[in-house]
DNA sequence: GAAATATTGTTCGTATCCAAACAATCTCAA
DNA sequence: TTGAGATTGTTTGGATACGAACAATATTTC
Protein backbone atom coordinates (compact mmCIF):
# COMPACT_ATOMS: atom_id res chain seq x y z
CA UNK A 1 0.00 0.00 0.00
CA UNK A 2 2.54 2.63 0.95
CA UNK A 3 4.84 3.30 -1.78
CA UNK A 4 8.61 4.37 -1.29
CA UNK A 5 7.99 8.16 -0.27
CA UNK A 6 7.13 9.08 2.59
CA UNK A 7 3.66 10.99 3.14
CA UNK A 8 6.45 13.76 4.44
CA UNK A 9 7.56 13.98 1.27
CA UNK A 10 5.04 13.31 -0.93
CA UNK A 11 3.44 16.65 0.79
CA UNK A 12 6.49 18.62 0.10
CA UNK A 13 6.68 17.73 -3.40
CA UNK A 14 3.03 18.35 -3.88
CA UNK A 15 3.44 21.63 -1.99
CA UNK A 16 6.22 22.24 -4.65
CA UNK A 17 4.59 21.22 -7.63
CA UNK A 18 1.13 23.27 -6.74
CA UNK A 19 3.21 26.08 -4.96
CA UNK A 20 0.67 28.91 -7.47
CA UNK A 21 -2.06 27.35 -5.93
CA UNK A 22 -3.71 28.49 -3.24
CA UNK A 23 -4.82 24.80 -1.27
CA UNK A 24 -5.55 23.74 2.34
CA UNK A 25 -2.85 20.88 2.97
CA UNK A 26 -4.80 20.33 5.98
CA UNK A 27 -8.23 19.24 4.63
CA UNK A 28 -5.59 17.51 2.10
CA UNK A 29 -4.19 15.10 4.61
CA UNK A 30 -7.31 14.22 6.49
CA UNK A 31 -8.63 12.83 3.01
CA UNK A 32 -5.97 11.40 2.00
CA UNK A 33 -5.39 9.16 5.40
CA UNK A 34 -8.71 8.65 5.64
CA UNK A 35 -8.53 6.89 1.95
CA UNK A 36 -5.12 4.79 3.06
CA UNK A 37 -6.70 3.54 6.02
CA UNK A 38 -9.91 2.29 4.42
CA UNK A 39 -7.55 0.80 1.84
CA UNK A 40 -5.52 -0.96 4.33
CA UNK A 41 -7.68 -1.77 6.62
CA UNK A 42 -9.98 -3.34 3.99
CA UNK A 43 -6.44 -5.36 2.27
CA UNK A 44 -5.62 -6.34 5.71
CA UNK A 45 -9.00 -8.48 6.85
CA UNK A 46 -9.51 -9.34 2.85
CA UNK A 47 -6.04 -11.61 3.51
CA UNK A 48 -5.95 -12.38 7.29
CA UNK A 49 -10.11 -13.06 7.92
CA UNK A 50 -11.52 -13.22 5.12
CA UNK A 51 -9.56 -15.35 2.65
CA UNK A 52 -10.03 -18.49 4.10
CA UNK A 53 -13.68 -18.39 3.76
CA UNK A 54 -13.50 -17.41 -0.04
CA UNK A 55 -15.46 -14.28 0.64
CA UNK A 56 -14.38 -11.11 -1.00
CA UNK A 57 -15.24 -7.61 1.50
CA UNK A 58 -17.96 -6.82 -0.40
CA UNK A 59 -19.64 -9.96 -0.09
CA UNK A 60 -18.80 -10.11 3.74
CA UNK A 61 -20.44 -6.84 4.42
CA UNK A 62 -23.49 -7.97 2.36
CA UNK A 63 -23.52 -10.92 4.57
CA UNK A 64 -23.37 -9.31 7.95
CA UNK A 65 -26.15 -6.79 6.56
CA UNK A 66 -28.27 -9.65 6.14
CA UNK A 67 -27.53 -11.75 8.69
CA UNK A 68 -28.46 -8.42 11.20
CA UNK A 69 -32.08 -7.57 9.43
CA UNK A 70 -33.16 -10.83 7.60
CA UNK A 71 -35.84 -11.42 5.88
CA UNK A 72 -33.90 -7.74 4.61
CA UNK A 73 -34.71 -6.06 1.40
CA UNK A 74 -32.43 -5.94 -1.72
CA UNK A 75 -33.07 -2.27 -1.42
CA UNK A 76 -31.97 -1.73 2.27
CA UNK A 77 -29.25 -4.17 1.65
CA UNK A 78 -27.35 -2.46 -0.91
CA UNK A 79 -27.89 1.41 0.73
CA UNK A 80 -26.90 -0.38 4.13
CA UNK A 81 -23.36 -2.03 2.74
CA UNK A 82 -22.99 1.32 0.10
CA UNK A 83 -23.09 -0.58 -3.24
CA UNK A 84 -25.17 -0.22 -5.92
CA UNK A 85 -28.47 -2.44 -6.65
CA UNK A 86 -26.71 -3.55 -9.67
CA UNK A 87 -23.73 -4.51 -8.02
CA UNK A 88 -25.70 -6.69 -5.10
CA UNK A 89 -27.16 -8.62 -7.94
CA UNK A 90 -24.13 -9.98 -9.06
CA UNK A 91 -23.14 -10.27 -5.10
CA UNK A 92 -26.03 -11.98 -4.41
CA UNK A 93 -25.41 -14.76 -6.83
CA UNK A 94 -22.31 -15.29 -5.73
CA UNK A 95 -23.78 -15.80 -2.17
CA UNK A 96 -26.49 -18.01 -3.16
CA UNK A 97 -23.65 -19.83 -5.45
CA UNK A 98 -21.88 -20.63 -2.03
CA UNK A 99 -25.43 -21.30 -0.50
CA UNK A 100 -24.64 -18.96 1.97
CA UNK A 101 -27.93 -17.01 1.36
CA UNK A 102 -31.53 -17.61 -0.60
CA UNK A 103 -33.43 -15.03 -2.61
CA UNK A 104 -37.51 -15.40 -2.01
CA UNK A 105 -40.09 -13.04 -3.85
CA UNK A 106 -42.23 -11.11 -1.59
CA UNK A 107 -45.73 -12.86 -1.43
CA UNK A 108 -47.06 -8.66 -0.67
CA UNK A 109 -45.21 -7.21 -3.32
CA UNK A 110 -43.96 -9.01 -6.47
CA UNK A 111 -41.58 -6.43 -7.36
CA UNK A 112 -39.57 -7.09 -4.13
CA UNK A 113 -37.01 -9.96 -3.62
CA UNK A 114 -36.61 -11.03 0.29
CA UNK A 115 -32.77 -12.54 1.46
CA UNK A 116 -32.56 -14.92 4.22
CA UNK A 117 -29.13 -16.71 5.26
CA UNK A 118 -29.30 -20.41 4.95
CA UNK A 119 -28.25 -22.79 7.99
CA UNK A 120 -24.64 -22.55 6.49
CA UNK A 121 -25.23 -18.51 6.32
CA UNK A 122 -25.47 -18.28 10.08
CA UNK A 123 -22.96 -20.62 11.25
CA UNK A 124 -20.43 -19.05 9.19
CA UNK A 125 -21.61 -16.23 10.86
CA UNK A 126 -21.49 -17.23 14.25
CA UNK A 127 -17.74 -17.87 13.80
CA UNK A 128 -16.59 -15.53 11.33
CA UNK A 129 -17.66 -12.38 12.96
CA UNK A 130 -15.99 -12.72 15.95
CA UNK A 131 -12.82 -13.27 14.33
CA UNK A 132 -13.81 -10.45 12.39
CA UNK A 133 -13.94 -8.37 15.53
CA UNK A 134 -10.62 -9.64 17.24
CA UNK A 135 -9.43 -8.01 14.24
CA UNK A 136 -11.01 -5.08 14.52
CA UNK A 137 -9.98 -4.86 17.94
CA UNK A 138 -5.96 -5.19 16.78
CA UNK A 139 -6.66 -2.33 14.41
CA UNK A 140 -7.88 0.26 16.47
CA UNK A 141 -5.39 -0.53 19.03
CA UNK A 142 -2.80 2.64 18.06
CA UNK A 143 -5.21 4.78 18.69
CA UNK A 144 -5.28 5.71 22.58
CA UNK A 145 -8.51 4.27 24.34
CA UNK A 146 -10.23 7.52 25.19
CA UNK A 147 -10.00 8.64 21.82
CA UNK A 148 -11.67 6.36 19.65
CA UNK A 149 -15.10 7.59 20.68
CA UNK A 150 -14.12 11.01 19.45
CA UNK A 151 -12.49 9.34 15.85
CA UNK A 152 -16.00 7.66 15.58
CA UNK A 153 -17.58 10.69 15.66
CA UNK A 154 -15.57 12.97 13.79
CA UNK A 155 -16.24 9.95 10.89
CA UNK A 156 -19.57 10.30 11.44
CA UNK A 157 -19.88 13.89 11.15
CA UNK A 158 -18.05 13.29 7.67
CA UNK A 159 -20.51 11.05 6.43
CA UNK A 160 -23.74 13.24 7.72
CA UNK A 161 -22.11 16.21 6.20
CA UNK A 162 -22.39 14.72 2.53
CA UNK A 163 -25.56 12.58 3.11
CA UNK A 164 -27.54 15.10 4.68
CA UNK B 1 -25.19 5.34 0.81
CA UNK B 2 -26.74 5.03 3.77
CA UNK B 3 -30.15 2.88 4.11
CA UNK B 4 -33.80 3.47 6.00
CA UNK B 5 -31.67 2.32 9.42
CA UNK B 6 -29.80 4.63 11.98
CA UNK B 7 -26.95 4.01 12.86
CA UNK B 8 -28.09 3.60 16.43
CA UNK B 9 -30.97 1.02 14.98
CA UNK B 10 -28.60 -0.75 13.87
CA UNK B 11 -25.63 -1.18 16.86
CA UNK B 12 -28.75 -1.80 19.08
CA UNK B 13 -29.73 -4.86 17.00
CA UNK B 14 -26.10 -5.79 16.41
CA UNK B 15 -26.20 -6.25 20.18
CA UNK B 16 -29.34 -8.10 20.31
CA UNK B 17 -28.36 -10.37 17.44
CA UNK B 18 -24.68 -10.92 18.85
CA UNK B 19 -25.83 -10.98 22.82
CA UNK B 20 -23.89 -14.06 23.58
CA UNK B 21 -20.52 -13.03 22.18
CA UNK B 22 -17.91 -10.81 23.76
CA UNK B 23 -17.65 -8.16 21.21
CA UNK B 24 -15.75 -4.75 21.68
CA UNK B 25 -18.77 -2.26 19.83
CA UNK B 26 -16.40 0.53 20.15
CA UNK B 27 -13.73 -0.90 17.85
CA UNK B 28 -17.01 -2.32 15.56
CA UNK B 29 -18.08 1.39 15.21
CA UNK B 30 -14.74 3.37 14.32
CA UNK B 31 -14.36 0.56 11.54
CA UNK B 32 -18.00 0.84 10.22
CA UNK B 33 -17.75 4.59 10.48
CA UNK B 34 -14.33 4.40 8.95
CA UNK B 35 -15.60 2.99 5.74
CA UNK B 36 -18.77 4.32 5.87
CA UNK B 37 -17.15 7.93 5.21
CA UNK B 38 -14.19 6.35 2.89
CA UNK B 39 -17.36 5.48 0.79
CA UNK B 40 -19.36 8.52 0.97
CA UNK B 41 -16.57 10.87 -0.02
CA UNK B 42 -15.34 8.78 -2.70
CA UNK B 43 -18.82 8.73 -4.13
CA UNK B 44 -19.38 12.31 -3.52
CA UNK B 45 -16.07 13.05 -5.55
CA UNK B 46 -16.86 10.72 -8.23
CA UNK B 47 -20.03 12.34 -8.99
CA UNK B 48 -19.27 16.25 -7.96
CA UNK B 49 -15.88 16.47 -9.48
CA UNK B 50 -14.89 13.57 -11.32
CA UNK B 51 -17.86 13.25 -13.28
CA UNK B 52 -17.31 15.75 -15.80
CA UNK B 53 -14.01 14.81 -16.53
CA UNK B 54 -14.97 11.42 -17.79
CA UNK B 55 -12.36 9.68 -14.78
CA UNK B 56 -13.31 7.58 -12.46
CA UNK B 57 -11.69 7.73 -8.68
CA UNK B 58 -8.72 5.67 -9.40
CA UNK B 59 -7.50 6.92 -12.78
CA UNK B 60 -8.04 10.45 -11.14
CA UNK B 61 -5.58 8.91 -8.07
CA UNK B 62 -3.31 7.62 -10.79
CA UNK B 63 -2.91 10.62 -12.32
CA UNK B 64 -2.14 12.99 -9.78
CA UNK B 65 0.42 10.07 -8.16
CA UNK B 66 2.09 10.59 -12.14
CA UNK B 67 1.70 14.30 -11.52
CA UNK B 68 3.26 14.56 -8.87
CA UNK B 69 6.04 12.34 -9.24
CA UNK B 70 7.11 11.87 -13.11
CA UNK B 71 8.56 10.45 -14.46
CA UNK B 72 7.13 8.04 -12.22
CA UNK B 73 7.66 4.08 -12.66
CA UNK B 74 4.34 1.59 -12.36
CA UNK B 75 5.66 0.09 -9.06
CA UNK B 76 5.76 3.11 -7.09
CA UNK B 77 2.66 4.03 -9.03
CA UNK B 78 1.35 1.53 -7.88
CA UNK B 79 2.24 1.38 -4.36
CA UNK B 80 1.43 5.13 -3.73
CA UNK B 81 -2.36 4.77 -5.62
CA UNK B 82 -3.01 1.56 -3.24
CA UNK B 83 -3.93 -0.45 -6.11
CA UNK B 84 -1.95 -3.77 -7.70
CA UNK B 85 -0.07 -3.55 -10.73
CA UNK B 86 -2.14 -6.06 -12.83
CA UNK B 87 -4.55 -2.83 -11.89
CA UNK B 88 -2.34 -0.58 -12.94
CA UNK B 89 -2.08 -1.49 -16.06
CA UNK B 90 -5.75 -2.06 -17.29
CA UNK B 91 -5.89 1.92 -15.49
CA UNK B 92 -3.14 2.95 -17.43
CA UNK B 93 -4.27 2.17 -21.05
CA UNK B 94 -7.46 3.98 -20.15
CA UNK B 95 -5.47 7.03 -19.30
CA UNK B 96 -3.52 6.57 -22.20
CA UNK B 97 -6.42 6.26 -24.36
CA UNK B 98 -7.80 9.50 -23.34
CA UNK B 99 -4.52 10.95 -24.42
CA UNK B 100 -3.78 11.78 -20.75
CA UNK B 101 -0.64 9.95 -20.32
CA UNK B 102 1.86 8.44 -21.98
CA UNK B 103 4.13 5.11 -21.35
CA UNK B 104 7.95 5.05 -21.97
CA UNK B 105 10.53 2.08 -21.60
CA UNK B 106 13.38 2.98 -19.64
CA UNK B 107 16.86 3.21 -21.39
CA UNK B 108 18.63 2.51 -17.77
CA UNK B 109 16.41 -0.78 -17.44
CA UNK B 110 14.76 -2.80 -19.85
CA UNK B 111 12.42 -3.65 -17.51
CA UNK B 112 10.87 -0.85 -15.82
CA UNK B 113 8.03 1.64 -17.71
CA UNK B 114 7.98 5.17 -17.28
CA UNK B 115 4.76 7.20 -17.07
CA UNK B 116 4.19 10.92 -17.78
CA UNK B 117 1.54 13.31 -17.94
CA UNK B 118 0.69 14.72 -21.94
CA UNK B 119 0.04 18.55 -22.40
CA UNK B 120 -3.77 17.72 -22.00
CA UNK B 121 -3.13 15.75 -18.65
CA UNK B 122 -0.98 18.63 -17.18
CA UNK B 123 -4.01 21.07 -18.44
CA UNK B 124 -6.40 18.77 -16.75
CA UNK B 125 -4.87 18.32 -13.34
CA UNK B 126 -4.05 22.53 -13.60
CA UNK B 127 -8.06 22.95 -12.97
CA UNK B 128 -8.95 19.99 -11.62
CA UNK B 129 -7.14 19.73 -8.44
CA UNK B 130 -7.75 23.00 -6.92
CA UNK B 131 -11.51 21.83 -7.92
CA UNK B 132 -10.86 18.39 -5.81
CA UNK B 133 -9.28 20.60 -3.36
CA UNK B 134 -12.14 23.11 -2.54
CA UNK B 135 -14.24 19.72 -2.75
CA UNK B 136 -11.99 18.12 0.57
CA UNK B 137 -12.38 21.62 2.52
CA UNK B 138 -16.02 21.51 2.02
CA UNK B 139 -16.32 17.67 3.38
CA UNK B 140 -13.64 17.75 6.23
CA UNK B 141 -15.78 21.22 7.26
CA UNK B 142 -17.93 19.44 9.91
CA UNK B 143 -14.79 18.68 11.66
CA UNK B 144 -13.63 21.40 13.51
CA UNK B 145 -10.47 23.23 12.57
CA UNK B 146 -8.36 22.44 15.91
CA UNK B 147 -9.14 18.57 15.54
CA UNK B 148 -7.81 17.91 12.04
CA UNK B 149 -4.55 16.94 12.50
CA UNK B 150 -5.34 14.74 15.63
CA UNK B 151 -7.66 12.76 13.03
CA UNK B 152 -5.23 12.94 10.17
CA UNK B 153 -2.70 11.35 12.99
CA UNK B 154 -4.95 8.62 13.81
CA UNK B 155 -5.61 7.46 10.91
CA UNK B 156 -1.96 7.44 9.70
CA UNK B 157 -1.19 5.48 12.74
CA UNK B 158 -3.81 2.98 12.28
CA UNK B 159 -2.76 2.71 8.71
CA UNK B 160 1.25 2.46 9.77
CA UNK B 161 -0.01 -0.43 12.54
CA UNK B 162 -1.10 -2.75 9.54
CA UNK B 163 1.80 -1.69 7.17
CA UNK B 164 4.62 -1.94 9.96
C1' DG C 1 30.89 -15.34 -18.62
C1' DA C 2 27.32 -18.69 -18.05
C1' DA C 3 23.70 -20.25 -15.15
C1' DA C 4 20.67 -19.48 -11.38
C1' DT C 5 17.92 -16.08 -9.20
C1' DA C 6 15.25 -11.84 -8.84
C1' DT C 7 12.45 -8.07 -10.59
C1' DT C 8 9.18 -5.77 -13.65
C1' DG C 9 5.03 -5.02 -16.42
C1' DT C 10 1.59 -7.61 -18.99
C1' DT C 11 -1.81 -11.21 -19.75
C1' DC C 12 -5.35 -14.28 -18.19
C1' DG C 13 -9.35 -15.64 -15.60
C1' DT C 14 -12.75 -14.33 -12.53
C1' DA C 15 -15.24 -11.28 -9.47
C1' DT C 16 -16.75 -6.62 -8.48
C1' DC C 17 -18.62 -2.17 -9.60
C1' DC C 18 -21.59 1.40 -11.70
C1' DA C 19 -24.98 3.93 -14.91
C1' DA C 20 -28.45 3.26 -18.02
C1' DA C 21 -31.87 0.57 -20.22
C1' DC C 22 -35.24 -2.84 -19.26
C1' DA C 23 -39.32 -5.90 -17.85
C1' DA C 24 -42.32 -6.85 -14.14
C1' DT C 25 -45.15 -5.14 -10.70
C1' DC C 26 -47.55 -1.80 -7.99
C1' DT C 27 -50.09 2.77 -7.18
C1' DC C 28 -53.30 6.02 -8.10
C1' DA C 29 -56.10 9.01 -10.45
C1' DA C 30 -60.01 9.66 -13.65
C1' DT D 1 -60.94 -0.47 -14.65
C1' DT D 2 -57.84 1.20 -17.22
C1' DG D 3 -54.00 3.66 -18.28
C1' DA D 4 -50.12 6.82 -16.84
C1' DG D 5 -46.52 7.02 -13.68
C1' DA D 6 -43.49 5.14 -10.02
C1' DT D 7 -40.70 1.46 -8.01
C1' DT D 8 -37.97 -2.76 -7.95
C1' DG D 9 -34.49 -6.20 -9.37
C1' DT D 10 -32.07 -7.72 -13.44
C1' DT D 11 -29.41 -7.24 -17.64
C1' DT D 12 -26.02 -4.96 -20.46
C1' DG D 13 -21.66 -2.81 -21.49
C1' DG D 14 -17.54 -1.10 -20.02
C1' DA D 15 -14.10 -0.06 -16.41
C1' DT D 16 -11.87 -1.58 -12.23
C1' DA D 17 -9.83 -5.12 -9.07
C1' DC D 18 -6.80 -9.03 -7.71
C1' DG D 19 -3.77 -13.37 -7.75
C1' DA D 20 -1.20 -16.25 -10.52
C1' DA D 21 1.29 -17.36 -14.52
C1' DC D 22 4.22 -15.37 -17.93
C1' DA D 23 8.07 -13.24 -20.95
C1' DA D 24 11.63 -9.90 -20.87
C1' DT D 25 15.33 -7.94 -18.62
C1' DA D 26 18.85 -7.34 -14.59
C1' DT D 27 21.53 -9.03 -10.99
C1' DT D 28 24.02 -12.38 -8.52
C1' DT D 29 26.74 -16.40 -7.95
C1' DC D 30 30.17 -19.42 -8.96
Amino acid sequence: MTGSHTLGETEARVANRLSHMTLDFEAMAVMSNLFRAASAVRNHFERNVLAESGLSWTAFVVLWVTWIWEPAETRDIAAEAGISKATLTGVLSTLEKLELVRRERSANDGRLVLVKLTTQGKALMETLFPAFNRQEIEVVSPVADEKRGELADMLRAITANIEG
